[in-house]
RNA sequence: GCACCGAUGGUCUAGUGGCUAGGACCUGAGCCUUCCAAGCUCAUGGCCCGGGUUCAAAUCCCGGUCGGUGCACCA
């Protein structure tokens, strides 16, 4: 990894950022190679899941407010307490020292002096060495980065941890941007925060990075995916089963196989991890190192039910790219306790149903005389009555209770009655299923799996094999000389294919050979060279970076002949 | 946050309590050159930061920052 991480640096792709000023752990510049490479690959998601689904994209803030992450979960799941073993060092969470060893439930929502003085009392010991923990400080991890919203203290808000919550906080709206019809997906490629106590690896642990998700949005009760679609796509799955039994065995099967054989338990899911194994392959992660890993149940987030992790594997450790997540109801429902809108979908029925149902219409003229300031606790009891227990309207007199205290009424004040209602339909949370993606960590997955080194002629040659598609820069123009108007007709060339909006590089520093080495180094699949020949005839030579084989096109066709190539329409090798 | 190790041009490195810190690659200019890192000339550019010891610190000591590895953490 370290040639990589070296070619990195040294060719633009990411480095560490503000180093300037010393740089801070954590943080990452994508160079001019890397920038590219990044927006490429964002560009074939947003391709795969979003226009390809018929999904809708979003752009929501990274400034959120506290109430979001408070019904979201994440404030309280955030403020991690350790405390640290002076014996040995360890460090341990806090809260769970104390759930483990009293009686004591939530100390999660103590604060860190209240868990100190427990330790004390209770004579708390380190789980690893036991050596005593009272007198230690218990300090708290915040892992989502605060600021203050507006002047002075102003209200408190987070920098999102996943933009995931964007698209639950605005659900009341795409819902209606979806004309009320499941399912519907909405998707979002943006930065998530997350204050890392000890970022690693470059960019698979970053404390900002971009992440690309879709929340898809599903009845429970409804259609799955057409999974003829994806019928031929064999999915490498490790389950949890085979990982707690420490096999390494991974089931080869399609999304209907795996499905058959109860291996994965969501329809969608399935539907989604053979989107997901082909368009990785498409951005060039290598599918010999590739799987597919099910959470184990400790494993999962306080939001899923299942989740499915693809994982490619760098260096002999396995990267976390993309986590298919069952959300469930969970978020839309949390929204819903707390938020003023409505996150629920009406789903009609397909014949309107007719119901009987007991209703109360009180006389409020004679409740409220009679009860004075308790008249409407009464009208809401006297509903509350009737949808429980009609039978109790069936004498002269009904008795309520509201606050311990009872109330008569009699029977024909109630406006109590049982009539035909016609329902069409009711109000469901829809459920989500939520393909989420680290495009950092997918750009470095792939530059480790496309990084090569050729052995040509005793020499070595470092070669990003890059799919075209991703390729930062898709054509290099070279004079084979600057000079005999050669390097007019090369510039004439690469202004050409500039204009028809391909990606190209012109070169004319250094021998032919080392301007080959140089795009190879930054993966440009294709080169073309202008020479004498090109003077005479109007071709030029295009290289291929992969095989280095040369074949002379006219000049006429090369804009298409490239397009061509880099869409994947031709092959070179047929050239 | 802890432990161990490390930090010298853009990159990779040599090196030492004391001359102008050396090399390779890269990059740029020029010469040469008719397709895969050829050669020659020249040029740009460096001892992580702060404090201490010392006549003298890039070198030794302490602290910090950053990086690597392990522990812990990873919603």
């Amino acid at each position: 990894m370290s040639e990589l991480d070296e070619l990195a640096r040294r060719r633009g792709f990411f480095f560490q950022a503000n180093e300037a000023y010393g740089g801070v752990s954590g943080f990452y510049t994508y160079g001019p190679e890397g920038a590219a490479l990044k927006r490429n690959v964002e560009e074939t998601w947003r391709d795969r899941f979003v226009t390809r689904e018929g999904n809708m994209e979003i752009d929501a803030p990274t400034v959120t407010p506290e109430p979001v992450f408070v019904a979201s979960g994440h404030l309280d799941g955030f403020d991690d307490m350790l405390v640290e073993c002076a014996e040995c060092g360890e460090s341990h969470r806090a809260d769970h020292v104390v759930e483990d060893n009293t009686d004591i439930a939530d100390a999660e929502t103590y604060p860190t002096e209240k868990v100190e003085e427990v330790i004390a009392k209770h004579d708390l010991v380190c789980p690893s060495c036991g050596a005593p923990l009272a007198g230690q400080s218990v300090d708290e991890f915040n892992l989502m980065f605060e600021t203050s919203i507006g002047p002075g203290s102003g209200q408190p808000g987070y920098l999102r941890p996943e933009t995931a919550q964007g698209m639950f906080t605005e659900f009341p709206r795409l819902k209606e941007y979806a004309r009320n019809q499941l399912p519907f997906g909405a998707a979002q490629i943006g930065t998530g925060y997350r204050n890392e106590i000890s970022p690693r690896k470059a960019l698979v642990r970053a404390r900002e990075f971009t992440m690309a998700e879709l929340e898809f949005f599903v009845d429970p009760e409804g259609n799955g995916p057409d999974l003829s679609r994806v019928a031929d796509v064999e999915l490498p799955l490790y389950p949890a089963g085979a990982q707690e039994s420490e096999g390494e065995e991974y089931l080869h099967l399609t999304p209907r196989e795996a499905l058959e054989e109860g291996v994965v338990g969501d329809e969608w899911v399935a539907y989604f991890l053979a989107r997901s194994k082909v368009w990785f392959e498409r951005v060039g992660v290598d599918m010999e190192r590739f799987r597919f890993r099910q959470h184990l149940p400790g494993e999962l987030a306080h939001y899923a039910s299942d989740c499915w992790d693809a994982e490619g594997e760098v260096d002999g450790d396995w990267i976390e790219l993309e986590g298919v997540a069952s959300r469930t109801d969970y978020d839309l429902s949390k929204h819903s306790e707390h938020a003023d809108d409505t996150f629920t979908i009406f789903k009609q029925y397909d014949e309107p149903k007719t119901v009987e149902r007991a209703t109360v219409d009180p006389d409020m003229s004679y409740l409220g005389p009679e009860f004075g300031g308790d008249a409407g606790a009464v009208e809401d009891a006297l509903e509350a009555l009737a949808e429980r227990d009609r039978s109790a309207f069936d004498g002269d007199e009904v008795t309520v209770e509201v606050d311990g205290e009872a109330y008569t009424v009699p029977t024909e004040k109630t406006g109590f009655a049982v009539e035909e209602v016609t329902e069409s339909g009711r109000h469901i949370v829809p459920h989500v299923v939520e393909p989420a993606f680290g495009v950092g960590r997918a750009v470095y997955t792939v530059l480790a799996h496309n990084y090569d080194e050729d052995e040509v002629e005793g020499e070595t040659r470092d070669v990003l094999r890059l799919p075209a598609e991703v390729s930062p820069t898709t054509v290099g123009v070279f004079p084979l000389m600057d000079k005999d108007g050669l390097g007019d007709t090369a510039r004439d060339l690469a202004a050409d294919l500039r204009e028809a909006g391909l990606s190209v590089t012109y070169d004319d520093s250094g021998n032919i050979g080392r301007r080959y080495r140089r795009q190879d180094e930054v993966g440009t699949p294709y080169c073309v060279t202008v020479d004498y020949e090109s003077l005479e005839d109007d071709t030029v030579t295009l290289r291929d970076r992969d095989t280095t084989d040369q074949v002379r096109v006219d000049i006429d066709d090369l804009v298409d002949v490239v397009a061509a190539l880099r869409d994947g329409e031709r092959d070179f090798a047929d050239l």
